[in-house]
DNA sequence: GTGGTCTAGACCACA
DNA sequence: GTGGTCTAGACCACA
């Protein structure tokens, strides 16, 4: 089950979307699964069913779900789509960190160390 | 004179924002120095004032810059507010990717692998 | 015996059809051959009768197949029909991928190099 | 502007994305070029406002463009994208042409003769 | 019952 | 004025 912050200012469609790819990189969704109906998922967790429906949408057009009419949507066969995205956003989200601090004079050091500590304060807190 | 990027995704404002904040944690700009007044900058940006006075007034509140009625802005005296300000925002982006990656399935030892290659890969580029 | 592929995002009822074509122009089933019914062969593949009876409706309609109340189906004795099926869908995707080539831009020479480079790649696999 | 067709089976929302990448790809539009508002777009076309966002998202997603709120949105500065985009795709159809002529039992010289003749009279009729 | 498209209309952030 | 999100509800194809 997705836990939905109606709160948080990321969108919702993206919400699910990336719930959904953490379930498959993390194992707990396997290829050829299948996911809740769009309608389902919708009734579930109390979100418009068009909501649910672009969330779907955006991950099959990325490869990472399949969607067929009449039948229902399942986790693609082939992994390889997930991985690539993840490797991605990751790479790209430490590229803008790393940019940041270099405008604000940090030296490499400082970035290396800083990432460090607060590795290790999330690797302990969890 | 600061950049704007008007191909860039991120609002106006933020730009300025943080490109004063960077020429002041770089060193370019150092405490008590004047500002441009608001209409100044905005003319010299082709920008509406508007969005000048946004980025101002964010900055006067976070404390990085002073404010005065009728004589115009000038770099805070005291650095300490925009150290904090950077260590903050960088922690949180490390949070947010290191969260990130936990979510991806990916080990302490990938994560900082990862950062390490594209931390070199920035260093070099640069 | 076909073969279903429920996790491909094609109909079911077109899967059908076009095995079935593909085994009548290769020669594997001959004119006048019979068909299994459409019970047996939606038991066969676990399949919705209703799906069968829609490939086997269409197969009809285009001439490929012929059915005769309360004996069944078979090939049709005239191959003609299922000729021209194949060589009018293939020229229709050919002139679609064209078409697509050539508002992208794209010259005669490069289309044609590229199709190439395609069909060599698809040859050497298989 | 573009010319929709509302009888057809494709999309709308995916017809306007296809007509947009093809100005863009035969130089109509041009890097940084404005495009339409996503209002302006739809009352031209009278359509939906909602499906010409649907459009325009996409193709930011895909670094085609870019939207910037409160300021409009543009062709991305960098045209790689799309390249990228268009290669894949045709070489996705050439591949599917060819694997149905495959299954037809058509000999690697037909299949070649064939795409000749039609890419012959594609180029004639225009 | 599935997925998918589209319209209509409200509401928000940014300039 | 821009772009962007979301809900509500109609309608279609497929199984």
């Amino acid at each position: 089950m997705l836990h939905i912050d109606y709160t948080a200012s990321q969108p919702l469609h993206q919400q699910i979307e990336e719930q959904i790819c953490s379930l498959i990189a993390t194992g707990m969704l396997r290829p050829n699964d299948w996911l809740p109906s769009v309608r389902q998922l919708a009734t579930d967790i109390s979100i418009n069913p068009n909501t649910v429906q672009r969330a779907y949408s955006s991950l099959e057009e990325k490869g990472v779900i399949v969607s067929v009419k009449g039948r229902g949507s399942f986790v693609s066969p082939d992994l390889s789509a997930i991985d690539r995205i993840y490797t991605k956003n990751i790479d790209s989200m430490l590229r803008e960190v790393i940019t940041k601090a270099a405008l604000a004079g940090w030296s490499k050091d400082r970035i290396y160390s800083e990432f460090s500590k607060v590795l290790e304060e999330e690797a302990t807190q969890k």
